[in-house]
DNA sequence: GTCTATAGCTGGATAGAC
DNA sequence: GTCTATCCAGCTATAGAC
């Protein structure tokens, strides 16, 4: 990879990250990279081709980066510690808000779409395995879609980042209230035999009844 | 209201989800509206200033449509229901998408960061009324921050939709996921003596823990 | 590979006729 | 209040010198 290709994924992300996918522009990126205009052009082909290319380098960098530590994880307690640290360092750098941008710009252009959900679907493929892992023989593991509740989460930080911007107290209750919830989940999952047992014969009601 | 006013709120609206808040200008607004482009600055003085007024009549009018709805639920059980019912005539109407679209324009830009903030809080405030009624008396009202999650749930939604843009079979098992695990907060919520204790005393060895 | 220059377009915003 | 006309900045994309 050459430096001004590098240069421009690097100002790419920068650009997105301080002025927002309406900011984004040939010359704007350029500017950040300290580079050429016209090697937007040259090396990626359009501000599309350069955008794609970003947000995947952006993705497997950092999603690597956990690799390790999500593979240590043995309980939704860590599971929990793991998830904080990864939402207060990706939150710094800066990369939940790239993302969320590339996303809003998604909705209206097809192949930035294919390329943030193939991001997305790296994060949301850890975290499945951690999840399945981490549930596997708890209350839950019959009532939950692991893949599913992974996209939730990813989703759900996505959105967390974004109310962030325009009120940062609530977005911090919020974040706590859902660790509150999650803590309600640990309890259950960590539950003694009769509450497992009260639980799983609720939840089999219900399920008749719907 | 003037008429010309009136259409280009709704041009506004409009545009911003057929092209995404980076499709936003004076003249794809116009055109969308059928009004001439200088009219835009004449009313609104300004895109930022349309942004904002359009922001505020989009979200009150469809929260005041919610209001006997929420105000008619008494048990977790109906607010899932009128939860989800809200979820989909909502999406359907685009409503959420253009609030994410608002959303991610804020994060770069104060005035329309204040204007969104406002949007939320007026979605968030019913929501928390509800939350709080029928979370008073469940196992979940001491441990619950009930404006934290209110926020949550929000912004949750909001994430859904983006992830729904890249990713719809996706967000639909997301959804779904979130689903189940709100039933699992029924089971508890409406759970017996013996569980609640179980569970309470299990919160209270946690919260000193940490 | 990198630069300058430029074509051709779209953007926000205003002046001034009606 | 609404329109036309216009200024000028910024945009994508390309051609062609180096």
């Amino acid at each position: 990879m050459s430096d001004t290709k590098q240069r421009l994924l690097d100002g790419t992300l920068t650009t997105i990250r301080e002025q927002g996918i309406a900011g984004v522009s040939a010359r704007s990126i350029a500017a950040t990279a300290g580079v050429n205009q016209a090697l937007v052009f040259y090396h990626y082909g359009s501000i599309d081709g350069l955008l794609v290319a970003a947000c995947e380098s952006a993705t497997s960098a950092r999603v690597s980066a956990y690799s390790e530590r999500f593979a240590a994880v043995t309980s939704l307690r860590e599971l929990l510690d793991v998830g904080r640290s990864l939402h207060s360092e990706e939150q710094e750098l800066g990369n939940v808000a790239v993302l969320a941008q590339l996303l809003a710009g998604s909705q209206h252009d097809e192949k930035l779409a294919k390329a943030t959900a193939r991001a997305l679907r790296l994060w949301t493929g850890q975290i499945e395995e951690v999840l399945g892992r981490v549930l596997a023989d708890s209350p839950f593991a019959d009532v939950t879609d692991v893949p599913g509740l992974a996209r939730a989460l990813s989703a759900g930080f996505i959105g967390l980042e974004l109310y962030d911007g325009v009120d940062p107290n609530g977005a911090r209750r919020a974040l706590a209230a859902l660790e509150q919830l999650a803590v309600v989940m640990e309890v259950v999952d960590e539950s003694g035999p009769v509450v497992r047992r009260a639980i799983r014969s609720t939840m089999k009601r219900k399920a008749r009844r719907r």
